[in-house]
RNA sequence: GGCCCGGUAGGCAAAUUGGCAAAGCCGCCGCACUCAAAAUGCGGUGUCUGUGGGUUCGAGUCCCACCCGGGCUACCA
């Protein structure tokens, strides 16, 4: 038996020939596609270029509509993936409806390490086994009818299109973020700008000579320092597993990578990185300037984790230590200091002797500080930061040790210890902290376990009785000679104290983030090659832009080396290093032949996504980027303050942090750079649900056949059952393994394209996620159906629609049908809009013969959710241009005001009595009229009357006394 | 531990944002068609919105507490 056997594809009835069924669908969608490729039905034209339209006038109102990049996967589409496809391009159409000119296109996010990993396994070329993907994806989305522009479709492994993914490599690379630009929120500027203030000397160069003292190479190393793209030697994320660095947000909490779940290990390597630190104050306010879900823009402020606060320098006889602190309102109860176990001071503040008034708890036991810190530092460094947490996060067991020197605090010359401990992270701040034990929890734990002092500088309110109080209060015990802060509120003590310290020297005001630089190499093979080469000192110079695209070699071998997953000291390996006839070329540069060294490391996957947008917009672009006015037409600010930036943008919350970040910064580069008018690269996004499914298991935990376990009851317990024997549900992804999987073909071939596009966008609102069901799927189909018979016969297959006017009541519902259908598409509440035509639907069904009229304006309104049999039933019923271009139906206004309303009369708030009167009916009548209602006596039963609630016309609420 | 979503008939869901709870789809039941079944059509079927309190003339909707499910985050100084 076939596991998508409804009975719906088995051939029509002897008495419905002409039925709509799953072949006759199946029929008119392909000949439906073909002609709208045929006609170029969805071409957008742009103001200028190869894709403009000469002489047509090019309609002010644009629609700028986009999915996420996909990933042209080879294990094919299930029924989720299209959710989001087809909520765009319902909206598309329907925008297009609407008189927009709409610009909605699909390209592949072709580059990535599945391709690679298969290429490995298979020995096959992964350009090869990508592009085949793209061609299944492409016929599958296809078959789904959705409206695109198919010459804007691109993919980022096309020479054309790496060719501007290094480009803008180049430009990161040829520009340094001048901090004081633009009133001090700064900009990013070529680097040209930056050696000119050098030579003319506006700008000091480090070092104290001057910039015609320097030498070629130090020049060199004195512009790159600024570079926005740079190679840094400092400590990356390790992942031997994987044989490749990672970002910071490529990796888990738990110190895992987050593909492959592989352990990560810090190690310092020379690498490509971002310098997106710059821009973290932009990404952070400018989140205020576009249209998100809340709950993305807070992750994104939480991952770049801005605090304000101020650094405070604490002597000590190993030097001054620096600390960071959000509440310097509280210095006076720092009662001692606490370094990171990598701290670069902790040798110089490790004494070889316990001093005389060291305590017990603070010295672990050992002979002396030296041996003390030691044992720590090593301890520490043997456990990754996941075994770290473990052992210390949630209150238990912080660890720490005495390193025999003392630290002044600077408020109050109190004599404070300094700890070395791993619950202060050297990533964070500067490594240190001053530790306030009155107003920290994780300080009062350690100040507990290690026998320090407790000052309270806040006073917690009178019943508060816990430990540390990290709430608002006045301050107390926080005066010297000079200042007191007592009785201050917590703004105001910091303000105070800042400036005191500034005064003194000893501290500042600073913000601090999180977000670290944006690690850019991987050592891996299917990426992007770096547009660079390295001369003998191994300093980075720029291809030119005619050598562009530098294109990926063909290798023996498609891995890097990999290791065993905890080989944590292994060196990578990436597999361009392989091909020495590639990494090593002649070039001259400008000062005559030489040889130089090609990068062997590529691009991150998140490259190609970080511009795509621009690409859709000028998709033939060769001599530049994007043409300034087609940037501006489809992505300008339209208003004073707007950020510009695609109009929609729907995809998964999976890429909240990752690829939305990354793709902020490279287009507010590209404005500070002048190439685009739009600071934002998405104006609106809007996060969907998944599609989720059952998956059932038998006693051994095996996973059975989902479509073959049915609902039965047993002994009175329904559950699911498989071969008769009871097997347990669980609801989660769609998957092979989970032998789950329902495909979009499987969905074509049964019930057609238009019924599947139905379905998905009835089964609930967009952003929920919601459990498939095969069997409910029948619904969508009997819908069109029964729209059909209502058109065309089934018996002779003529169109049965009358001339006649509409009457009265299929008017009314008719508009209101409209004016609901338009306010739901407007606010992508297909599924409401959907069911209401379903309504409009069933009321014609009652009516012996449905007019014309009526059939065209419900056949317009079905077009963007059900396409193709919209198109048939439109043509068939004479028109022979497409109705893409059609107007979307408007309600007439005069047929949505009622001739007489319900209006409802409540007792105490419970319904009592129902009265129809004219929608303009005034308080007073309504109110008379309510008290004289028999109903309303009876519920009074004498009782007097103590308030009438009157909302006119629907409502009155007699209030008893 | 913190923050954010969600909880409405057997299932998925709607409810003009404080005013008739349950539109629509599936399921289920019955009938028609059929030799029979499927398909299709027609008709029917559901109950007080997770729990407890509060505000209000009136609460699914607002407030408080709790329970359940999901997500994000987690020594960030």
């Amino acid at each position: 038996m076939s596991q998508m056997d409804t009975g719906t594809t088995s051939s029509p009835a002897d008495d419905a020939p002409y039925r709509y069924t799953a072949e006759v669908a199946g029929q008119i969608e392909q000949r439906w596609q073909d002609r709208w490729e045929h006609d170029g039905t969805f071409n957008a034209p742009n103001p200028s270029g190869p894709l403009s339209e000469a002489g047509a006038e090019l309609p002010a109102a644009k629609f700028f509509l986009m999915d996420m990049f996909p990933y042209p996967s080879g294990k094919g589409l299930h029924v989720g993936h299209p959710l989001g496809y087809i909520a765009t391009d319902v909206i598309g159409r329907f925008r297009r409806m609407c008189g927009d000119n709409v610009l909605h296109a699909l390209g592949y996010d072709a580059f990535g390490l599945p391709a690679e990993q298969y290429a490995v396994q298979t020995g096959q070329h992964p350009r090869k086994t990508t592009e085949e993907n793209i061609a299944t994806m492409r016929r599958q989305l296809r078959r789904l009818g959705l409206a695109h522009d198919t010459r804007r479709s691109f993919a980022t492994i096309d020479p054309e299109y790496m060719r501007w993914t290094q480009w803008i490599f180049l430009q990161i690379f040829d520009s340094w973020y001048d901090t004081e630009a633009d009133d001090g929120r700064g900009r990013a500027r070529p680097i040209a700008e930056l050696v000119e203030q050098f030579e003319n000397g506006e700008r000091t160069v480090p070092g104290g000579r001057t910039w015609s003292e320097l030498s070629e190479v130090e020049r060199r190393a004195v512009v790159d320092e600024h570079r926005l793209a740079y190679v840094s030697e400092s400590p990356v994320n390790w992942c031997p597993g994987l044989g490749t660095v990672l970002s910071n947000e490529e990796v888990t909490a738990d110190g895992r990578s987050e593909r492959g779940n592989f352990p990560v290990f810090k190690r310092n390597l020379r690498q490509w990185m971002m310098r997106i630190t710059a821009y973290a104050d932009r990404l952070i306010d400018d989140l205020d300037r576009i249209d998100w879900p809340e709950k993305v823009k807070t992750m994104q402020r939480n991952w770049i984790g801005r605090s304000t606060g101020a650094t405070v320098r604490f002597a000590t006889d190993g030097g001054d230590l620096e600390v960071f602190t959000t509440r310097p309102d509280t210095l006076f109860g720092a009662t001692f200091m606490v370094v990171a176990p990598e701290h670069p001071l902790v040798d110089q503040l490790t004494t070889n002797a316990w001093p005389e008034d060291a305590k017990p708890a603070w010295t672990g036991g050992h002979a002396t500080p030296a041996d003390a810190v030691a044992d720590y530092r090593t301890q520490a460094a043997a456990k990754t930061d996941l075994e770290r947490q473990a052992a210390s996060s949630e209150g238990r067991d912080k660890t720490g040790i005495f390193t025999g020197s003392f630290a002044v605090n600077p408020v109050n010359g109190a004599r404070i210890p300094v700890f070395v401990a791993d619950y202060v992270l050297m990533g964070y701040g500067t490594g240190a902290i001053m530790a306030v034990p009155g107003q920290d929890e994780r300080d009062w734990e350690f100040a507990e376990r290690f026998d320090l002092p407790i000052v309270r500088t806040v006073e917690p309110p009178a019943e508060f009785d816990g430990e540390a109080y990290v709430g608002e209060g006045p301050a107390i015990n926080s005066a010297n000679e000079e200042i007191s802060l007592d009785g201050l509120g917590v703004v105001e003590a910091k303000a105070a104290i800042i400036a005191w310290l500034e005064s003194k020297g000893t501290g500042e005001g600073t913000v601090t983030y999180r977000l670290r630089d944006w690690l850019f190499s991987r050592q891996r093979y299917w990426g992007e090659p770096f547009p660079v080469v390295y001369d003998e000192n191994g300093s980075p110079f720029a291809l030119p832009d005619d050598q562009l695209p530098v294109e990926l070699p063909d290798v023996p071998d498609y891995s890097p080396r990999t290791y065993d997953a905890d080989a944590a000291d292994t060196e990578p390996e990436p597999p361009l290093a392989r091909v020495p006839e590639w990494v090593e070329v002649e070039l001259d540069l400008g000062d005559g032949p030489k040889r130089y060294r090609r990068d062997t490391n590529t691009m991150p996957n998140w490259a190609g996504s970080c511009w795509y947008e621009l690409r859709y917009v000028d998709p033939t672009a060769t001599d530049r980027l994007v043409d300034p006015e087609n940037e501006r037409y489809w992505m300008g600010p339209r208003r004073d303050g707007d950020a510009g930036g695609v109009d929609l943008y729907i995809g998964g919350v999976e890429h909240a942090v990752l690829h939305l970040l990354y793709s902020r910064f490279w287009h507010k580069v590209l404005f500070d750079l002048g190439h685009v008018s739009s600071e934002e690269p998405f104006h609106k996004l809007f996060n969907q649900g998944y599609i989720q499914a059952y998956a059932y298991t038998d006693e051994r935990g095996q996973y059975v056949p989902a479509e073959q376990v049915l609902e039965e009851e047993q002994g009175g317990v329904s559950g699911w059952y498989f071969e008769g024997k009871p097997v347990n549900r669980e609801y989660g992804k769609m998957g092979k393994s989970l032998k789950n999987i329902v495909t979009p073909d499987d969905m074509y071939d049964a019930y057609g394209a238009d019924t599947f596009r139905v379905y998905e966008m009835s089964m609930g609102p967009l952003d929920l996620s919601r459990p498939w069901e095969t069997r409910a799927v029948v619904g969508s189909l009997r819908f069109l159906q029964r729209v059909w018979r209502n058109i065309v016969s089934e018996e002779t297959g003529e169109v049965v629609v009358g001339m006649h006017p509409a009457d009265d009541e299929t008017n009314r519902v008719l508009h209101r049908t409209i004016a609901a259908v338009r306010a739901d598409m407007e606010a992508m509440r297909f599924n409401t809009a959907i069911a209401r035509m379903i309504e409009l639907n069933n009321h014609l069904t009652k009516l012996t013969v449905v007019p014309r009229e009526v059939a065209e304006t419900l056949v317009l309104m079905l077009a963007p959710v059900a396409p193709h049999v919209a198109e048939e039933l439109w043509s068939r019923l004479g028109h022979p241009q497409s109705l893409a271009h059609e107007p979307f139906p408007v309600a007439d206004p005069a047929l949505l005001v009622e001739e007489t309303v319900t209006c409802v009369v409540q007792v105490a708030g419970k319904v009592r009595d129902r009265l129809e009167v004219p929608p303009s009916v005034d308080d007073d009548t309504l109110r008379e009229l309510a008290l004289a209602s028999e109903a309303v006596r009876r519920t009074l039963d004498g009782r007097g009357v103590r308030t009438v609630i009157v909302r006119a016309p629907r409502l009155v609420n007699v209030v008893p006394a």
